[in-house]
RNA sequence: GGAGCAGGGCAAACGAUCGCCGGGUUUUUUGGACGAUGGCCCGGAGGAAAGUCCGAACACCACAGGACAGGGUGCUCCUUAAUCAGGAGUCGCGGUAACGCGAAGGAAAGUGCAACAGAGAGAAGACCGCCGGAUGGUUCCAUCGUGGGGCCAGGCCGGUAAGGGUGAAACGGUGUGGUAAGAGCGCACCAGUUUCCCGGGUGACCGGGAAAGCUUUGUAAACCCCACCCGGUGUAAGACCAAAUAGGGGAGUGCUUGAGGAUGGUCCGUCCGAGCUCCCGGGUAGGUCGCAAGAGAUAGCGGGUAACCGUUAUCCACAGAUGAAUGAUCGUUGCCCGGUUUUGGGUAAACCCGAAAACGGGAACAGAAUUCGGCUUAUGCCCUGCUCCGGCC
């Protein structure tokens, strides 16, 4: 069984590395997020969810961080080790409800090489 | 049954699985501490957490005292830590009513403004109308002549604010006297203003009476005047710890009589060579504190119309993140909406109201960021009381 745990070390949480990644990262977008990522010297993948002010109000921004979220947890052993990645929500994705939301970042984690 | 007014309450619940943040405790790691890892236990958004519109606590900066400027408040009394808050009242306005609303001091300090319409709009004004006067024409009566009356015509001179018309507003209303016609021009009553007296109320104010001048428009969310109040910035406040690098100050030591470094296990040797060592303060990244138990909640009793106050008891690891936790999935039940079916009542029926069943759909507004007290705005559902209208007895 793996573990589905996801604590504060498997985060990015300054805003150096923010920039570092968004400078240096590749992205890969659809209508609803954009995915920046990049390699890590870590041995775990990291997860970073970039929703600015023009997306929504309060609440609607804490439900899409908390897909992304629940999504990078539930995934990981799926997902590709040592990246950094960077969910950027768009406006478009506060029309989704959880299940799309878990599809449409699927789809899109796809394109990660 | 319909329409409305006021007040109050809730913010789906339970279970399973996988997680997140904080605290306590413990295990392993370690010489020990911190930290990390695992286990167990406890806690983890709102009525508005929102807007940031007021008021305070707290912090720092500024500050002898006073005046001006600027800003705020503006019926009364009370409550509060405090307020542009709240309660109870007064007055005015709206509503049939329950009830609601009001920046509600001063316009007889001064200045300004009052569109359009209208004759005239602030010590107002004659357009129509009304009245008087002189003039012209005509006619009637009387007459020697002079004269008197009626009608018509227009312009002229003057009076008049009662009527018409305009306007949001035209300098009180009704009646009567008066007059050429009119007019607060006089008088009676009514309304209003100011002053004074009496009574009630803590007070705003209310009730009654007298006098005066005879009536003095509106606007102060226009300037202004009066009374009272007011330093500034906000937890990214602010306090503390503090790398690396660069640089500042001081002390010691050294500059060919060579500190220190490289080589090396060490010494000699060889090479490089003007710095090196220590201390101090400032300060960046970063970190810690501020930062969670209080003007606290609930219940009882006492005081008060009430806001609220006093007192007793009980409760409380009542969230503390910082790229920012409080979630996801599944199941059961409940809630709301929709049409369908069955059924009860008001009825003859249409129609209206209620209940049940299965089906389908939905679950609002909204996320702590230093903390409290208010206000405002957003929003789903439920309950209670009151008012008006209609029907039946």
């Amino acid at each position: 069984m793996v573990s589905q745990q996801f604590k504060k070390q498997d985060r990015i949480l300054k805003r150096k590395e923010y920039v570092e990644l968004s400078d240096k990262g590749k992205k890969v977008h659809n209508r609803h997020f954009v995915l920046i990522y990049s390699e890590n010297s870590k041995e775990k993948s990291r997860l970073g969810i970039t929703v600015t002010k023009k997306v929504g109000k309060a609440v609607q921004r804490n439900k899409i961080k908390r897909y992304c979220r629940e999504f990078f947890r539930l995934n990981r052993s799926a997902l590709p080790e040592n990246r950094d990645i960077n969910i950027v929500a768009k406006k478009q994705s506060i029309y989704l409800d959880s299940t799309k939301t878990f599809q449409t970042l699927e789809n899109l984690f796809k394109k990660i090489d």
